[in-house]
DNA sequence: CAGTAACCGAGACGGTACGTCACGTCTTTCT
DNA sequence: AGAAAGACGTGACGTACCGTCTCGGTTACTG
């Protein structure tokens, strides 16, 4: 996202030289940025996220824009990546199927603000003919909240429900909870009720653990 | 998709006079549309499909295009409705096991085309933030899909793999099949492997016929 | 103007077979189509004279007008040749100077009309840059009406108020009288007045009498 | 005709800071904008005139030229008040007929010109149903025209060819040497001959001092 | 009295220009 | 050297009108 300012950091923690010549970057104009970005993205959509309006209502010249993000790609990432670093797991949970149900509960909610669904949609579908952006958004967006699954599957170890980490597919089972989320949400265009959440928690728990005297599908 | 010869077609079902008045529209036009439509799709992305393009290409006028969809947006949902139009189940499955990994491939195999990837992302992401495209391509491209899932039911039950239909959820289950492939496919960016088809089929069986005995994956 | 229609009549004139073969053209079409195109360039000026506007305000089809008149340009034509044929001079005038007082009166009232206005300096853009169109106009719009000149100069011949025919020459005081009161009236766009009248006939009276015991110009 | 860089030349000439923030405006596409719509009008007339193959040819972006002039009208009226204010009156006349066969000459010469003539007229026949347009037609490009006739009559004057400057009624006799000149040249469509030059300078002259011992016209 | 030729309405068609908008770059002055 | 301002080239948008064409259907004269 960040290029030069990110570098610029980089250096400054190793001590180099930590104020590079010239005018340094204003450091309140990152954040009005990223929030006009967010405003806009939720006001109008995707079409909506406009450069010039950005930089508009960012009291802010869309040469200072361009400076820290090279496209509108780069910043709707740095928008959405921001939105996405906040998904935690709760500090403690009982089993298995808590965390399950709660980290759908916490992803349906994200796509639920108009931004992030917004911003998550737009990059996705510019990336179907862009593998450079599509290699980016993986990286930067996708790949780093796999980490809820790994902390789930050593969760789920620690308590004993399960017994060697292989029964727990990472890279399928992350597929599946966001895939499923976004496909309800987005594309049926439906609200993830409490109801749904339970089943789908359910389904993805069965698929995980099934148990044999466990009830299939709690009533709808 | 088209509005007024939409309602001609149906009119001609019915038996009422099939010719307006006034000179018929081109009927190789559609097709020609169509195509080109995918094949801009194909070459340059959502971006790539420019209404003055798809005119030139079909060899036709822009206000031809515009006489038979209002939009990108129609023209679009045109397209991709009739590629997934040609989505079928196999004439015979031995188990409702083959029937989820058939449909799993076919649609995979679909997303691989990037006219199709390009073109159903691009609708998803406009229709985030206009409510009554997100219900056109609802209505259009994504329900008559649930099809699938309601066949493989009926002859899940019919073979007695299930004992009452409301053991299948078919909102829920075409939900995560949809989603899960989309996911895999075009965010995380990996192929869709044999292995993987396998994998996650598992998953849904799993989920849907929790047998104690059986392994619940794969070794990958 | 017509084309097709101008030749019947001709051959009806001079005893030719005066009924082609097949269905005659409707006789009350043109009256509504001039009907129609008089009345848009008078409410929307020489943008607003739109053959399919015409078309739908007349109740006839584009073909039907297309087959009467080859263009836009040939409509107009018509239109305003057949608002100016109605120029007269009154019956009895008792000197020329009230002959040209009435001339350019009758002249500035038909340019009053927006109509005749819009469809006159329309055709004349037009024409600067189509020889074509140049010529059918001078024939048949501008060069009937120097009859008035003619027919001027005639009576001052007979009241004995001049000599010799040449000492008018028709064609520079058409120009002259033409000329300014257009002038006046669209590009200078201050009303015919009656003390303007009264002015510019002066004007011209005494160029064309230089009697010197005679005021040059009234008070305005 | 243009709008923000026309009060910005005005400020600058009061003293106030010449320079205003932000890239200024390239000083060679005002220039190169104007001469490619005098080229395009020459050539293809006034429906030749159009704004993309005017910023083709002017190698500039259509954005640039709607910066600078609002519409083709206002682009077509800077064209042709550039051209009419060259007019000027010759330095030394010995008589008054003398200065009336100048601007005669000149003034037909302006509309010899191709891009004169059309974009003369394309403008006076929109503005016949445009209130707004015939202002601003007469504002900036007629009415400044009348310091010719204003000049000659002081010249007059001041030889004592006229006693009173109430004997010469300006408005008047700008119509009808600017119409007359006109309707010969773009309507009568006959060159503006030395011989109709003579003829018609006879004519205004005569008409504002009808000596009696004159020849009313030379023999044509 | 059937043919037939030209008419009629409706409207689709290829083409061209319109004026607007957003992108990402460039060019200026100021801090 | 960063920042604000804004002009710049590029290219797509959706609309409007032109003049042509292609239908089904309608008159009249003609053989």
């Amino acid at each position: 996202m960040h290029d030069e300012s990110a570098e610029t950091a980089e250096r400054r923690a190793v001590g180099a030289p930590p104020q590079r010549i010239g005018r340094p970057r204003s450091t309140t104009a990152d954040d009005a940025i990223l929030a006009a970005a967010r405003a806009l993205l939720a006001e109008g959509g995707w079409a909506g996220l406009t450069m010039g309006d950005v930089a508009t209502r960012a009291g802010v010249a869309k040469t200072t824009l361009y400076r820290r993000w090279h496209s509108k790609h780069d910043l709707a990432i740095a928008a959405v990546a921001e939105m996405l670093g906040t998904l935690r797991l709760p500090d403690r949970g009982p089993d298995l199927r808590a965390d399950i149900e709660d980290v759908v509960r916490r992803f349906a909610a994200l796509l639920g603000r108009p931004e992030m669904r917004t911003a998550l949609m737009g990059l996705v579908a510019d990336s179907t003919s862009d593998p450079a952006l599509r290699r980016r958004i993986r990286e930067e967006v996708v790949d780093p909240q796999k980490r809820l699954v790994v902390e789930g599957r050593a969760r789920a170890e620690a308590r004993g429900e399960i017994t060697a980490p292989g029964d727990i597919d990472v890279d399928l089972i992350f597929d599946v909870i966001a895939g499923t989320v976004v496909q309800h949400v987005l594309v049926s265009a439906e609200p993830a009720s409490d109801n749904w959440i339970q089943r789908f928690t359910t389904f993805v728990a069965t698929a995980l653990l099934p148990h044999p005297g466990q009830p299939a599908h709690p009533p709808a």
